[in-house]
DNA sequence: CTACCATTCAAACACTTGTTTCATACAGGA
DNA sequence: TCCTGTATGAAACAAGTGTTTGAATGGTAG
């Protein structure tokens, strides 16, 4: 009962998303893969050439969104006249926020994300910072440059911490119930502005 | 050439840690465990019974471990005449940290954690939540009388928050290189107040 | 010694894995 | 209409999976 309107290639990335997401990249087959996207299961091999070149594309298609949104909100934010760590927090996570929430499979891709992070996942690690790191690269020195008495080694600590925070509360979005009178969009302002207080303290602090 | 000091049963939990926090619980086999374990194939479902099993009886001698720890060390902190946030951080922080430098496996078995929480596993939810879910109560209870001014809300956000800062950069241990003149006694100490400096901070958040 | 028991072992079990093969369907261009 | 290249299909492939079996081992108690 999968939409046909899309593709075969774009049902299996849909696929495979939700069954990583849930089993593992290990844990879930191509059989299970390609029984869900309704799709026979040399189509994923016809489409992707393997398993593991379908795991890059799936990272491919969406980590290429998120930086897009997060490069924008930092450079919107770079504009305003007075910048403050608060809103540079924001541009950072409101966009994977958004992603959290997506109707389309974004939810299944954060929870992929922080599992594939933890992981130590080598390969996804080298295309991470190969690809998307020069925009984690520009957060780090608009956070640098708005906390000017940190030591570089304090800095370090304190996003290693920040990005474990959000990996780990993305992963679990949704285990801190929702409240059933908020909307999700609430739900999900009220998530990143928890995150960001919490968050800036920690990084001030003395 | 693994130590044959130690009974098959201990060979193959530490061989199985060292495995499954390399490739996952799927992706490490038996074989590949039995293998490293210089012990037979069938001496897992002889001992364990099962691959299932193998992995709670993993994670049953870890935690039984480290929660006793940590109640020992936030049980001292209470005792105190004056009870700071900070003390009742390092009482949870620092035997974690301790395991994660562990040489007889303990750092494996860090990541391991990670990772069985960035998959969600509900069999280890309820595992951690049935058998040690006290403990992390009571230092809630701790940090909630230590910040009475805090909505139950925004603690439980917090807590979430730390949890994931944690986890993440203990699975994450030795990424922020130790410099060559700390021991590595130090650069615990040191990961240690780091730690409890960005949590208290961040738990402290206006 | 004998009998017993827990343990180890090689081999096989039934099943699943990712990948390949080759036949088929079906479109658009000449 | 015939041809061509893309896409899908069912089936098979070799390799690897967790688990089971039944025989061999070796130490211990009677």
């Amino acid at each position: 009962m999968t939409n046909q309107h899309f593709s075969t290639k774009d049902r299996i990335l849909s696929a495979a998303e939700d069954l990583f997401a849930k089993s593992g990249f290990a844990g879930a087959s191509l059989r299970q893969v390609t029984s869900v996207a309704n799709v026979n299961l040399a189509a994923v091999n016809y489409h992707f050439g393997s398993k593991e070149n379908l795991i890059n594309e799936l990272f491919k298609r969406r980590l290429d969104e998120l930086t897009a949104q997060r490069t924008k909100s930092l450079e919107q934010v770079l504009k305003e006249p007075s910048i403050t760590l608060e809103s540079v927090l924001e541009a950072f996570v409101a966009p994977a926020l958004t992603l959290a929430q997506d109707r389309g499979g974004g939810q299944s891709f954060v929870r992929l994300l922080a599992r594939a992070f933890a992981e130590q996942d080598q390969r996804l690690r080298r295309f991470v910072s190969d690809n998307y790191g020069h925009v984690l690269k520009e957060f780090a020195k608009s956070i640098s440059s708005l906390l000017p008495h940190l030591a570089k080694e304090d800095l370090y600590w304190r996003l290693d911490f920040v990005s474990g925070a959000l990996t780990y509360a993305m992963s679990d979005f949704g285990m801190i119930k929702k409240p059933p009178t908020l909307s999700e969009d609430q739900h999900r302002q009220n998530a990143a502005r928890q995150f960001v207080r919490f968050a800036a303290a920690g990084l001030r602090a003395p």
